[in-house]
DNA sequence: TATTGTTATACTCTATAACTATA
DNA sequence: TATAGTTATAGAGTATAACAATA
């Protein structure tokens, strides 16, 4: 509200950190996921299909942002562990649905407790209340450009 | 200040969002640079030879955090374009100076506008002081967890 | 004919080992 | 002998194409 002759900076960039924290976060992440005889990707898969409550084998691929041949794979290790089960659909027997099993639900709890310290050792630089700001200005960014993305991608409707 | 019995919430993870935000914007780097002939490694290593005015191939992968196998397929590339040069040592004959051609400088600089134009639109949704406030808390959180790994990495000096 | 899941395959990125030349 | 750079090669991660079963 100001009319003082300032000169506007331009604000400085932020790639480069959230790069370098993002990788720091990624690499500790896999650290603590061996020992569970998981990878990132693992953790994502069984978080969204708890999430879910279930999911077609496609519907996962989507919301995973993965080549549905990489869901495939990715199925198979959770399967070979026992962490999720496929059933034919009786409704379209193309389709398999895909859900966790009580010892996938069980693993899925002591990987989350693990990936949380994670967090709380990357971000230890910050006081909780430093974080609970990064977390609104990273989603209100991510949503704006979300709804951006929406626009550009979709012809009429959104 | 307050000495009320406030229940302390933990804050919220910020690593789904930090990944997805550092994907959106490595996705669109590698879209606005492809027409540069670059990919977002030979600009992070343009980069890096600018600001320090020339490195060996080793420090080069040091500072990269690259494996040295691989800064020499980096660099085959950029030398290919004409981008950098290198020599022989005079001092150590076993060492190869790189440094970045004209060339090289004026298609950085092209890079980096485009680079700019990129950050401008993921973080459309912050106001510029917003993303200020952002900078800050990632500088803030790098900065920390950097001084945390190297006395971890080390043992006695640091 | 289109859709779901699968396999086989290729392409990229990265890391390991062995080699050359210099010290 | 150790170091700087290079090459060849193998291992992940990911994407494309063809195929089987079902709609």
């Amino acid at each position: 509200m100001s009319s003082l002759p300032v000169v506007n900076q331009p604000p400085h960039r932020c790639g480069a950190l959230l790069g370098q924290l993002t990788r720091r976060l990624q690499t500790r992440s896999e650290s603590v996921l061996t020992p569970l005889g998981l990878r990132p990707r693992h953790l994502i898969a069984l978080t969204v299909l708890r999430d879910l409550g279930g999911s077609s084998q496609q519907d996962l691929a989507k919301t995973l942002e993965m080549d549905g041949t990489n869901v495939v794979g990715l199925l198979n290790d959770l399967e070979a562990e026992n962490l999720i089960e496929r059933r034919r659909s009786p409704v379209d027997r193309r389709r398999h649905v895909v859900e966790l099993t009580d010892v996938g639900i069980k693993l899925l709890v002591r990987a989350e407790f693990a990936l949380a310290a994670v967090e709380d050792e990357v971000f230890s630089g910050l006081s909780d209340e430093q974080r609970e700001t990064l977390y609104e200005l990273l989603q209100q960014a991510t949503h704006k450009t979300n709804i951006e993305a929406c626009r550009e991608a979709l012809p009429p409707t959104c």
